[in-house]
DNA sequence: ACAGATTGGCTAGCGCTGCTAGAATCGGCG
DNA sequence: CGCCGATTCTAGCAGCGCTAGCCAATCTGT
């Protein structure tokens, strides 16, 4: 038994440095430098040895982005726990949730860009994904009006942060006006 | 002259060949499916002929993107004309606009997803970009509250839209809610 | 009408990608 | 020690975007 235990925790352990590896790669030269070939090399693996691990590239991906998740949760978190008031709540965890796509985008578009088969909006979602949903739930919850689906409200509203946030990053939106829309959003959907 | 002018015609009727060649292939088969090779193929010139007009595969992506927005562009207006009532032309606008993105995928994500260095937001837009953000700020003028921008009130509205079609084209956002949310989001901006 | 210049398309190939079959090597066990 | 199974590596496949350099067809000037 110890020697199948001890196996197990060596796999574990470098399935946790290929999803470390990838990540800090992708976060220090993006996406397009992490290559199976550049990975195993960082790991000090040769290529094969990832596939033991993941299905392919797109696994890898998929791994870096519930791990990556846990940290956009945590951020959204502390910002809603910090903010006094409703309308505060809500412009705290949108000014967060901008910021971490625009601070960490490989990161932001492998959880939320990349085509990806995670389950999302089923409770068979990782946790850090159902999370991270739940912390804007709250954040948005008090201010929906009465009739007002919260579930699909909170979709809504993230929807308008992700639109904003991927057309500003692919140039389709210019940068300078960003925090005025995010006004506008904010005032729109809190009601003002 | 003649035979000058006759080469640049030829010229630019091969260009059109391959930017239609481009666009049905990717509409039909996805962009994965759109390689030079199998492209140049298509047009039944070899490789080396899509260099001579594109820069490269960016390029005439570029290329589709702007044709294919003058489309967009089109039913935004027929939409927008044929509705009555202020917030009945924005909730018009987008459905045509989400609906769009339903039905032509590949061409969607070559105007909106597809990183390409179009300018977007500045004078020098190409003239069919210019119309389908122009439609969009008819529809969403009306509603702009004293002291909105309309200009960045409709890039907002924009955003959530784009939002809202990218992440359930991903599988992020369940499909069976759509128009209700395409309800919250008109009902939060036309203030209701 | 013919030789020379020029334009322009094609063949072939480079370096890269994700991924995998089969050889080789390492580890535990009788 | 010697075997045997699990594991890791070497080597290679098919495909990608892109390009250098040859070759042929076309136009120009005498």
């Amino acid at each position: 038994m110890s020697i199948q235990t001890r196996r197990e925790r060596e796999r574990a352990e470098r399935r946790r440095l290929i999803v470390t590896a990838a990540q800090e790669l992708a976060e220090a030269e993006g996406w397009d430098a992490v290559t199976t070939r550049r990975l195993a090399a960082e790991i000090e693996y040769s290529q094969p040895v990832l596939y033991s691990h993941f299905k392919g590239k797109d696994a890898i991906m998929a791994a870096v982005a519930v791990q990556g998740c846990a940290d956009l949760a945590a951020e959204l978190r502390q910002a809603r726990a910090a903010a006094h008031g409703t309308r505060e709540a809500l412009a705290a965890v949108a000014e967060t949730y901008t910021s971490f796509a625009r601070r960490r985008p490989a990161l932001y578009d492998a959880i939320f860009t990349h085509p990806v088969d995670l389950p999302f909006a089923t409770e068979d979602a990782p946790a850090p994904l159902r999370e991270a949903f739940t912390e804007l739930l709250l954040a948005v919850e008090p201010i929906a009006a009465r009739g007002d689906e919260p579930d699909l409200l909170t979709e809504t509203f993230w929807a308008a942060l992700h639109g904003l946030v991927t057309l500003m990053r692919s140039g389709r939106l210019p940068e300078h006006a960003r925090e005025r829309r995010l006004a506008l959003l904010i005032g729109h959907f809190a009601g003002g």
